[in-house]
DNA sequence: TCTGAAACCTCTTCCAT
DNA sequence: ATGGAAGAGGTTTCAGA
């Protein structure tokens, strides 16, 4: 890839508020050609920029109406335990997001669950039972204000 | 909509995955035809169970490599103080995130930036500007370790 | 609810610019 | 690198069973 231009960051922007956009659509809306788009497009994903298309869905109608943050400190930092660790996270389908942090604690992780009940099943007995954890602290949300995929371009 | 049978699960599992899947795709992989997949794929998306469809992209590659969590005080939790607030984060591009939590502090906002530096800019001269604000803290991503927009159904 | 077929749109390549 | 043209292939949509 040589360089990002305009319409690339274009066919980025819309491409991140609407993945079901064809060539010729995109191609109108970036004052391109369906061909170029069309191009432009497979170069992008080829250099790694643009990766999946992805469905968003409703976590409330799915019954997943509850997020919770939890910050993780490990009993140990060293690379075995951290490894250990992430390949657990790894496993756990309420676990959406993982992040290795800076501060007091070593780790943040995004669950979704069902209602307080269940994450206190979540917690309690899937994810605090792993040996490597030190403790755990639970940031409740309370309401989505914003939540976006989409990155400034 | 009726209820969520298991073939929709499926449909909606997939979609999460991949959501450039055509009908006859996803009748492959659930087992059922490509008529039945778009009918039950409209009636989901009626539903408001399927949202949008979007491109995901690297922010690295974007210049946006510096992931900060980032929790705040407000001075007053008045509806109006609030609501300025919430308004005033929808309006930031760099926040893509915004929850309204429990706990110590009132909102944890999820912001990209392209490096410690920009960051400051966007937390000193963007964000705490603001009047409703009376303290913050922020929480460093070292390193995304899962990120995924799926939940589980 | 499914099958089949028609109409339509999209992807993909080629070529002249 | 771009835009137009065009064939192949896939998708939507609507009969009829």
């Amino acid at each position: 890839m040589t360089q990002i231009d305009s319409i690339d960051r274009k066919i980025i922007a819309e491409l991140q508020q609407d993945g079901g956009l064809s060539s010729q659509e995109l191609a109108d809306r970036v004052g391109s050609s369906a061909a170029s788009c069309w191009r432009r497009v497979k170069a992008l994903e080829q250099a790694g920029i643009l990766k999946q298309t992805v469905r968003l869905v409703d976590p409330a109608r799915l019954g997943r109406g509850l997020d919770v943050f939890c910050q993780i400190r490990l009993k140990s930092q060293s690379r075995t335990q951290r490894a250990a660790f992430e390949a657990f996270i790894e496993a756990q389908e309420n676990v959406v997001e993982c992040y290795s942090i800076s501060g007091d604690w070593d780790y943040l992780l995004h669950v979704v669950a069902e209602d307080v009940a269940d994450y206190e099943r979540v917690l309690m007995h899937g994810i605090l039972d792993h040996e490597v954890i030190a403790s755990s602290s639970s940031i409740f949300v309370l309401r989505r204000v914003k939540h976006q995929t989409a990155i400034p371009v």
